[in-house]
DNA sequence: TTGATTGCAAATATTTTGCAGGCAT
DNA sequence: ATGCCTGCAAAATATTTGCAATCAA
């Protein structure tokens, strides 16, 4: 079930025109199964289980081809801007785990058009918005009791 | 008017145990006056055209002061996360120009309610929100006609 | 006077680039 | 066979730390 997103992601990597070698294969798959925030050193660090010969830079250069082909996307957090999670499809917007890193889409209905609202009060076009939601997670919450 | 505010912020530092010296005064004053997100760098160089002699690490070191006493925040964006900016007083949300850099802060409302239900409905928590609007100021709306 | 603050230099951390060899196409 | 990709080493960037001199309190 997973695995199926992973193919799927090597597809698009290909059609784009990377190559699908083994390195790359090994850090979508790692991307693809996390349902965590993950930086390029974490990446790393478990790519090196699977095979030790794969070297850091190659791990920030496949994760920005990632990026590039909208697999993947910068997630920013107050103490840092380094992690990485898979890029929602439409328009949704980031809950996340302060305690863990799990993190999960929610949709988020049809706030845009308030934003625009707010936007143009100051004088602003508004083109984008950015929402995401701090808090702890279910199996976190267990966990501190 | 302005210098008000650069008053204010460093009563606040002082309070706060802070020594008040001339490097310090030009930082508050440069981050005081800006309605412009600034990163380090940035400040640096209009610090020392004030005065020559300040260094980039007393910037650095100031900045961390100040937003240890809550003055400015640090700004993420898609693009960086090095800018800093007044902390609003109160829950509200940047509205930040994407040409020029200019910010706004505006009034959330009552939207943290609304999140709290959204991120229970994954089991989560929610003990913060973090919202941004991008778009264009008006007068780099004007700068591109 | 006293110790926090400064500014220099150096250390650290993070990310990017150059290049020779390897591998997907 | 071609040229993109890898992994090493080195470079470039960004930020932090050590330390002697300076300056606010």
């Amino acid at each position: 079930m997973t695995d199926l997103l992973k193919i799927e992601w090597l597809t698009q990597l290909q059609n784009k025109g990377f190559r699908i070698t083994n390195p790359m294969k090994i850090i979508v798959d790692i991307l693809a199964k996390s349902n965590h925030l993950l930086n390029p050193t974490e990446v790393y660090l478990q790519a090196k289980k699977i095979n030790p010969r794969i070297g850091l830079v190659t791990v920030y250069r496949t994760i920005e081809k990632m990026e590039q082909t909208g697999l993947i996307d910068r997630v920013h957090m107050p103490d840092g801007c380094q992690s990485f999670f898979h890029s929602s499809d439409g328009h949704q917007h980031l809950l996340i785990c302060t305690a863990c890193g799990k993190a999960n889409y929610f949709e988020g209905e049809n706030l845009g058009q308030f934003f625009q609202k707010m936007g143009g009060q100051f004088g602003y076009d508004v083109h984008d918005h950015w929402l995401q939601l701090f808090g702890m997670c279910d199996e976190c919450q267990k966990g501190k009791e």
